[in-house]
DNA sequence: AATACGGGGCC
DNA sequence: GGCCCAGTATT
């Protein structure tokens, strides 16, 4: 049997139920696709529920603020998609009357869609045999195929993207990507693959030569960056506190935070000295306190943030820099943050 | 051609 | 501590 029509068999009869796998509508496909981009499963699925019951169609996602889509999206990291998502859907609600692109090329056009999710949306919503290579795929084919070219090279991403369209089963492109997909996520899995069950056993290349474990092959990415963050959390007459909107590049874009000091060290004496602080609490009496002895490492994958949160309480409102707003405690759950700081909100604030 | 961009799970 | 996840946009 072909390589496809094994995938595919495999696939039916292994499965996974899933809410997108219920629907056609490029409203929905396009939505998981966009959530499941860097993302297992099992952390997008609770989002793709909130979504889809917050925003049953395009037009409601489309008329929702942005912030409220941030809100939504909050937890899943990579915040740009949310953005993205956003845009996309006033784009296709107003320009294109709620009808979503129905090629592999105009989809591509959308922002946030690129080369995966475009391959995806066409072939699981309209039968475009055009493949999809994902991380899944990318580590199937590299095994079967005993490929040790970089996946994350110029050759590489262009080597397995000629192989994948070669492998595509042009009969029923939609139960063939996300067959090669779900074998490589159950099945053909980063760790402890279950080669001794595979249905490809008898013939993957990467299994007779015992390379299983090292493919596929992946150029390693640079050292994780430390960054330390030291955060001012303003207790104004107990009720009040101070947050701003984060703008330009970097982390975290469009979500909110109180009031930063990035500088090299956690350490008191550094914000005292730090000119913005002193130009906010400008004579005004303030007693200001760390929230722990420690700083939080909270971990990205590319950089290591050592945070500390201070507590700063006053009884008068200090001075604002234009970007900074006042809130009250029981507002504060209804702003975007990452989820550094929702976990200090939610143990803080109640 | 490289780098930036989150957060969580697994080993 | 390192790798990986239904990748994309920017530099």
């Amino acid at each position: 049997m072909k390589f496809s029509k094994k995938l595919i068999t495999w696939y039916l009869q292994n499965k996974r139920s899933m809410p997108w796998r219920e629907t056609t509508d490029p409203y929905r496909i396009w939505l998981s696709e966009i959530i499941l981009q860097q993302t297992r499963v099992a952390q997008g699925l609770p989002y793709y529920l909130s979504f889809t019951k917050t925003f049953p169609t395009v037009f409601d996602l489309a008329n929702a603020k942005e912030e409220e889509v941030l809100k939504l999206w909050q937890g899943l990291g990579y915040y740009s998609r949310a953005r993205n998502l956003h845009a996309t859907a006033k784009y296709v609600a107003n320009e294109l009357k709620g009808v979503f692109p129905k090629t592999y090329k105009d989809l591509l056009e959308l922002k946030g869609v690129g080369d995966y999710t475009a391959s995806a949306i066409a072939s699981i919503c309209y039968k475009e045999a055009v493949p999809v290579v994902d991380g899944n795929v990318y580590r199937v084919l590299s095994r079967y195929f005993g490929i040790e070219t970089p996946i994350n090279s110029t050759q590489g991403i262009k080597e397995y993207k000629k192989l994948a369209i070669e492998l595509m089963d042009h009969e029923d492109p939609a139960d063939y990507n996300q067959a090669i997909m779900e074998f490589g996520a159950l099945q053909c899995k980063p760790k402890n693959p279950y080669c001794i069950v595979c249905p490809l056993n008898d013939s993957c290349e990467g299994l007779k030569k015992g390379k299983i474990e090292e493919l596929p092959v992946k150029l390693k990415k640079l050292k994780v960056k430390k960054r330390y963050f030291n955060y001012l959390v303003y207790i104004i007459n107990e009720k009040q506190t101070i947050i701003q909107q984060r703008t330009g590049n970097g982390i975290w874009q469009g979500l909110y935070e109180f009031p930063l000091v990035e500088n090299n060290q956690n350490n008191l004496e550094s914000i005292q000295s730090d000119s913005i602080f002193k130009k906010m609490v400008n004579g005004v009496k303030y007693d200001i306190t760390s929230f722990k002895e420690e700083p939080i490492v909270h971990k990205l994958s590319h950089q290591h943030l050592y945070t500390k949160f201070y507590i700063i309480k006053l009884s008068v409102i200090p001075k604002l820099e234009g970007h900074q707003k006042i809130v009250n405690y029981k507002d504060i759950h209804n702003y975007p943050v990452p989820i550094l700081l929702g976990k200090f909100i939610d143990s803080f604030f109640q």
